[in-house]
DNA sequence: GTCAAGGTAATTGTATACGATTGAGCCGAA
DNA sequence: TTCGGCTCAATCGTATACAATTACCTTGAC
């Protein structure tokens, strides 16, 4: 399907506990909106490899399958085509998108350069309020890595998404605090697998100090320099990790 | 309903032929799809700013005037609401979120990025055939804005979105191409307003020269810093141009 | 006169039904 | 045997119908 040979990311690496998810929202509410609940749960399902294959999603099974009409599945079908998670042919229904090694690579190279600008505005702008919840956010994640136990790897991963959701809040400028976000949301699983590399949850709180040091400083481009290093090594190594996990060509 | 005054965008500075345009599409073909139709014509309306205020859209009204039923407005209604244009209020319905001008400088400051970026990467990858097509952009740039005809500036503008393709093309990121072709989309209307300035055709074709000179130069660093004026200098003309002609507070 | 509570009208969200378009399989002719 | 056209089934896109949630208005009591 795709014109360059690519490495398909094994789904046993990227499970989350989908059914105890499925379970609390569930229990939410009756009648809530499922458009909603469906988008998620395939949303995960995709990026989690359970679909990874350039598989078409037929919405009368999915909607079959969740016991509901095609409207809400068309609609949440349509929010994942525009989350670029598949892709919608006219008439003929919505296929997968693998994203294969060599989409993370580029949007974590994107990824990159989005952090650095928020970091690099973020030292100029920032204010009493930002500066404290970036102190909070980084001692939550020393406190998180601190930890010897076995979900400290977890704990670190939620602590992370704080901290640099306060340097997207303290960049001053809420269009890119808003794309950021979304990226960062659509490699969330695979940042996570990054952490389990020997060494990274260690190495990423000593980058995540010298960032806050730069910020502090009002230095944007050590700011820059050093967030855009944070996330480029991140890509980097899940590249490896992918690489040396899973060599097979597509 | 925004937290900060804000500076509307006067309707009859952004218009373009809508009728013409709609005529032209109705005799496509009878049966075509129509959600498509009704997003690019809501979207024009919301980027325009015959929809400026923060007015409500209503669905059933949509579908009356466009002789439709409610679903086709609804796909396209959400559609506008994952481009960021209306904001989708749970069981309450779609409001125009009013792209004020603060909101403006961000998406030009982010668009800035994201070009500059994709200069730099452009001029350490690209290749023979990228080259050329710059290079055929460039020159169509500067026979566009040699015409000394009225509507230099609408053909300089279509040649200006080409040679930036061009770029994105030769960035070798398809995603970052993608991200920065869906904000280009977005800045359209205000980009063309851009271009009335006096003389800013031809700086913008000079800095056009530059910039293929840097990436000529396999110039990463400078390609970089050319573009990133160069769209900083078309927010910044931007704001000017607005602030001089509506400076109402809200 | 003001505030609160209930009912009603309007609008969103979902279900079902129908038409239209595409792709595959079959048949026939060169 | 192969290629071109045709029929038909499957699925998407749209229309209509219904349910559920919300906001507004009326009414009553303090």
């Amino acid at each position: 399907m795709n014109d360059t040979a690519r490495y398909a990311i094994p789904a046993d690496m990227l499970v989350e506990k989908l059914d105890a998810r499925r379970a609390g929202r569930r229990q939410s509410k009756a009648g809530r909106v499922k458009s909603g609940e469906i988008r998620e749960i395939l949303e995960q399902e995709i990026v989690t490899g359970e679909r990874s294959a350039g598989e078409r999603l037929d919405e009368q099974a999915v909607a079959g399958r969740f016991g509901v009409s095609r409207t809400p599945v068309r609609e949440a079908i349509n929010q994942l085509a525009s989350a670029g998670l598949v892709e919608l042919i006219p008439n003929r229904g919505a296929f997968v998108r693998e994203t294969g090694l060599a989409d993370l690579v580029e949007m974590f190279e994107v990824m990159a350069e989005m952090e650095a600008m928020a970091g690099r505005l973020a030292a100029r702008r920032i204010d009493a309020a930002g500066r404290a919840k970036l102190q909070v956010a980084l001692l939550a994640c020393e406190s998180a890595a601190a930890r010897d136990a076995d979900d400290a790897s977890d704990a670190y991963y939620y602590e992370n998404e704080r901290f640099h959701e306060a340097i997207y809040d303290a960049c001053g400028n809420r269009f890119l605090a808003g794309e950021a976000r979304r990226l960062h949301q659509r490699l969330k699983a695979f940042r996570r697998l990054q952490l389990r590399v020997p060494q990274r949850m260690r190495q990423s709180l000593a980058e995540h100090r010298r960032i806050v040091a730069a910020i502090e400083a009002s230095d944007g481009e050590r700011a820059e320099a050093e967030l855009k290093a944070h996330i480029t090594v991140q890509g980097e190594r899940f590249a490896d990790l992918v690489a040396s996990l899973k060599p097979k060509g597509d």
